[in-house]
DNA sequence: AATGAATGAGCCTTCATTCAT
DNA sequence: CATGAATGAAGGCTCATTCAT
């Protein structure tokens, strides 16, 4: 029942934004407090490291994209073709509202190279989740195709968001985009 | 046409290991001096800033890169269909070796939001080469399609590719380059 | 006389472990409350300062190895010279039970370099006692002698004693104890 | 041939003084670049660490105490019995310069509860030597001597050593090192 | 070219203590 | 009594860069 949007939501949202806008490592703790204006005890009455705080970014931004992109595509409900066509356009949307800074998760995946730390089970985790969530419109799209056939395309379907994401990065353009959201109608279209 | 293989070299070729091992920003001056075992001031001398390194390690890594694809690619000679799936063969071979480390250039993209700065541009410069060597095999492969048409399917291959780059990144297995390449060949063989 | 083994003595309880184990400065405040599971304000509810408990605990300990000793001196109770010599049996078995870590007091002497401070009191108040110890028993070995010589041969036990702990510490063995031990007998044994 | 008393040598003078003086963990790195006037950077210049600063401040301590030592028995020459006595008066004075402030070494033992640390192998290695030393004074003054015999009249010269020096510190007085001594002039005057 | 000492802001983290609840 | 958030100085250490040699 805590309503009060507390000190350590207050630290999460100033860091997000930093770890997003900046990276998480060229980010330092002291900039994170300034920002927030608190002590650096308070800080770490909060977190017990910059990984937990890492992490804690992770799980939120994973949870409000996915709310977010929910929310977006609840206007094509009973539509699930219509609502993989969407997903590009929300994703065109963010790209801009963002400055083509890209995807957090890709972000920090690049910082990450060990590649069993928890921030990078936190990324594969979150990966993990956007490629089911194809495959389960895919499925709702063909449902007499093959599940072979719905892995092969709900996989490259996934693979052009993600290229999308960083070709948008990468040029910071929205084409890419354009090109992705394309080729999924197509390739929703295809013949078994 | 420097034939010695001067100290200069020889710190980027130290310095690409560890950036790509381990992340631009996270490696330090320090550690490339000492594993290239020269002094701090024999580094300033060659480099001016770490930035200036880092640009130069960018454009080796292109470099490299393309001379690796096209010598891979050669054995495909006169067989550009045969040339972009085996694009994605290669990418297999390197993702393995690196121990799922992703792309230099990609990887480079998430620690530099700075969209202008000689890093990012150089990133974007070797993305563009690479579309545009998709594009030519392309064209290659279907002489007879329209313009746009090409450019719809180059385009497409080439966020499969990136795609399927990070995705591997993402899970740590190659998987994804297997569905981006049977894609691929679908992508080809698509009616005008 | 109080009953209940409150809060209070379950912190100095903890935290005299971690003193005499640690060292008196690198023991953290955080690192005692949460070995004794309570909170900090709870700490601080009981203990008006860091050194307030290390006062605590170095009283406690005194009266604890004073206990100890009388204790175990118990079993030679009309020997007062057979106490001399198991003093330093005593002192063996304590040196090895705490892997060689040596003596509390003597170890936050070197701790506390001003010689004012509440903490070096109890400490010299402690061995003031310690050596009167020795000296009553040696007046009971040697009733005849002057008090000069009493005080000299009580002295030099009292010497030897703090000798062998720290060397025992320096050495992490217990051959120094059984030097100390039989110079004690040869002491008691000298004719004035 | 370097002369020049160079910044590193500097470093470790100033350090030496705070470590006696207030104790290895009680200073900080800040307060040792303050009274040595230097930027933080330029310590880790010369030490890759503090505990490399402590174990060149051990070394070059017990090097000069040594000297010292070696120096003022000097004039003792070819009387190793008087040597063994002027011990304790150079102790006295020492205690009495220093203001109770004991044995760097003892005190640093006292603060490195780890006991195969390099620094605690410095102490021990320091001790054995202060112990050695004595035991070839003993030998000198008793060469008809058993070594058996020896060796315990050199061991309890050491321990009273040891116990002066600690309850000189405890005490604030030097009536300890006057009980030492006059039981080392008994000790080599006993009987075999 | 090459050296490495020097800089000082910054890194992440812990310190002992206070105080409103 | 008990809680734990808040403080900000300090902990040991690294950063990229400069510069005299």
């Amino acid at each position: 029942m805590s309503e009060k949007p507390n000190r350590k939501t207050q630290i999460i949202e100033v860091a997000s934004k930093l770890f997003f806008e900046q990276g998480y490592h060229v980010t330092g703790i002291k900039q994170i407090i300034e920002a927030a204006d608190i002590a650096k005890g308070t800080f770490y009455s909060h977190f017990k490291s910059k990984e937990e705080l890492g992490l804690e970014w992770l799980h939120q931004t994973a949870q409000k994209w996915i709310e977010r992109k929910l929310e977006y595509l609840s206007q094509f409900e009973g539509d699930p073709a219509r609502k993989l066509v969407a997903m590009f356009d929300f994703q065109a949307q963010g790209a801009e509202a963002c400055r083509y800074r890209g995807c957090a998760m890709l972000n920090t995946l690049s910082e990450t190279p060990d590649i069993s730390c928890p921030m990078r089970q936190a990324i594969r985790e979150y990966k993990k989740g956007g490629l089911n969530f194809i495959q389960s419109l895919v499925n709702e799209c063909l449902p007499e195709a093959s599940e072979e056939d719905r892995e092969q395309r709900a996989g490259a379907i996934y693979l052009l968001f993600e290229g999308a994401t960083v070709a948008t990065q990468s040029f910071c353009k929205t084409d890419p985009i354009e090109i992705a959201k394309k080729q999924v109608v197509k390739i929703l279209a295809e013949k078994a």
